[in-house]
DNA sequence: ATTAGACCGCCAATATTTTGACGGCCAATT
DNA sequence: AATTGGCCGTCAAAATATTGGCGGTCTAAT
């Protein structure tokens, strides 16, 4: 059995170790991007990434370098909406020493820090007009001009760009060059909001998990249903602010359905769940009525909609069962298995209105865990 | 946002939806064992999947069928292993009507079922000797003969055959045919034991778990560490019946390491689990001694390892610790949270030495889960 | 500075759970 | 047929948990 064939020509070539294949998901919209970046990442060719706030543009456009050769240069990333309108084209190409006030030393713009690698510029569609203007003819002529200086600086950099806008209807409006969109936009990649590819939500439920560390958690076939079928607004981004939140608030546990939904409320920060009923405590009506118990103390099931006591009776009784069919219907085992003295098992027995029969399910059922015969 | 792309040649040609990838596992054996599988399956000559017992070689027999043209005809399976050794030549070429004795009717064989299709030959080494003359024969001759027929029939079959044997070593010892092993051993696959593809385990166990159906489980981290970690003598048909006994003992739960420890040892099915002490319960020495409690109630926690007061209590605790921080802090609505009044949450808090502050983790964290602004 | 509201901790009364001890049943042995 | 060993179910007493109330602290508004 040592023999270990050489087949020629199966060589791994189908997974090289491509970085595109980092990103997470398996729904068949992200195998399209994943097709999209090895595509694009074999040129140099100007990539446009769309797709609703949060979805992950700034991972795409990062796998996609990581898939170039450019690989071992500079991934730089820009985000045009969040730099004051004034300052942008500084950052983007850099200005010289005084050249404004406030320039007290010269400095490297992005498209020069990028050169030879990538530059990412996100929020394109919030680029001001006149911006656009610049960024397109340093885009043609291939050089930039630091602010405030004469000379040239050739450049090499490839450009992925990304917004969330509908840069369409931005043209339309005047809003954004229709010939900066024609040159940014050779080749698009179109991410679609997260609500539109479930199959993803699970891995990566999972991929942010392991990315947040810590004690894992895990969440019940109820949870996942109404993770995976909330319509995510936020995209990814907002997965994995709640998937940060449940990890906080739930480390190392098992998280149910009601549980999740508690994840998504927000804690009225002040003003407490109190239904609107507490005000009249002292009201003329029926004065001595309720006994005038402390305020805090409201009783009912009307709970978050987590009750412990009956999630701990749940547990129990899920480990009684549990250990009685281990036992194959031996009380004393059973409790003896779980620790338990046989009386307080038998007890507990009672109040879950467990029989011993419900153990017994098949005593067939040749489950010999350990025996293994040759096949 | 609506224009998606068509880029030319970027045509989903990776993904086919391939038979080979429905092999459960990531690990590189596994990958191999795919590659492997789709070059033999562009072609028909004969394929040996080797490997131990319980690893699945059938499933890749059945991978390697779907993936080739013959994916529509049928895949027949002889355990040539399990068959009668006089059985064995009818089953696998059929018989003529009163050809031997028993043979009431005409029998067609495996060979001509599985004509057009694929024949998968299980355990070839526990073939007898003679049969292998004559399955050596069948395949250079590419025709059968029924027992007890005289016409030879033209086939057409793809033959897959398997053994966990080491067909080496078995010809040295004469056991088997070196010219068989030859004709059948073309393309060998080898599977290597599930326990040198440890990465293939979690993905196993997943598996498993939908194809048994039912109320799905879980593991712990470290119950996860446990199944990754043993040795897995019974390979993959070894955890898949580890993982039907935990469906079946520990539905919908939660499996925590010292579980999953139970789940190997199997019931000492009559003799209880009892130390070797009962016996002298009305010994001469010290006769009143012990309080003569009833024999089957016996405490300590020489439990199976698990406690399940203990396991409510960390439950319990775990709730109350994530109750107060969703309250970031505020007991009455901690306890509220849980459906607990008040009081009884403190009690809780002291009985578990909680105090508010270990709530209180980081009263900054913009945690605004809603609230996704754009990008 | 006073007041009101939201909370907290502690306590005694009440409710539930766990324990120990018994007596009985059943099947295998003697 | 009697005995033994292994189990089961029930009961009263002891151990624990939960409840309702109260008095007090702290903060924010009056």
């Amino acid at each position: 059995m040592e023999y270990r064939p050489e087949i020629p020509g199966s060589q791994r070539t189908l997974h090289p170790d491509d970085p595109a294949l980092h990103l997470v998901g398996d729904s068949a919209a992200i195998e399209e991007v994943r097709s999209l970046i090895r595509y694009a990442a074999a040129t140099t060719i100007p990539v446009m990434i769309t797709g609703p706030s949060g979805c992950g543009k700034e991972v795409v456009a990062k796998s996609l370098h990581r898939c170039s050769e450019r690989a071992g240069e500079k991934f730089v990333g820009v985000n045009c909406g969040a730099i004051p309108r004034d300052l942008l084209e500084s950052e983007l190409f850099g200005h010289e020493k005084g050249s404004f006030t406030g320039a007290i030393a010269q400095r490297i713009g992005q498209f020069e820090d990028a050169s030879k690698g990538t530059l990412f510029l996100d929020e394109i569609g919030d680029m001001p007009f006149d911006m656009q203007v610049k960024l397109l003819r340093v885009l043609e002529e291939k050089q930039i001009e630091r602010v405030g200086s004469t000379g040239a600086i050739p450049i090499d950099t490839r450009i992925i760009s990304a917004t969330h806008q509908n840069l369409d209807q931005a043209i339309t409006e005047k809003r954004f060059r229709e010939d900066l969109f024609y040159r940014l936009s050779v080749f698009p990649i179109d991410i679609p909001p997260l609500k539109e590819r479930r199959d993803d939500i699970a891995p990566l439920i999972h991929h942010f998990i392991q990315q947040i560390g810590g004690e894992a958690i895990y969440f019940t076939a109820e949870a996942m249903e109404i993770l995976e079928n909330y319509a995510w607004p936020g995209n990814a981004r907002e997965l994995r602010n709640i998937i940060e939140r449940a990890v906080l608030l739930f480390p190392g546990m098992m998280i149910s359905a009601s549980q999740v939904s508690t994840l998504f409320r927000r804690r009225a920060s002040n003003a407490p769940t109190y239904q609107a009923d507490s005000l009249p405590s002292r009201f003329p009506g029926a004065p001595e009525a309720r006994p005038f118990m402390d305020q805090s103390d409201r009783r009912g099931t009307l709970g978050g909609g987590f009750d412990l006591k009956k999630h701990l009776m749940q547990e129990e009784r899920k480990y009684l069962l549990s250990a009685l069919r281990m036992a194959e219907g031996v009380v004393a085992e059973a409790a003896h298995l779980v620790s338990l003295r046989r009386t307080t098992f038998v007890e507990k027995m009672r109040r879950h209105k467990i029989e011993r029969k419900m153990a017994l399910g098949d005593p067939r059922s040749g489950l010999v865990a350990g025996s293994i015969r040759s096949e």
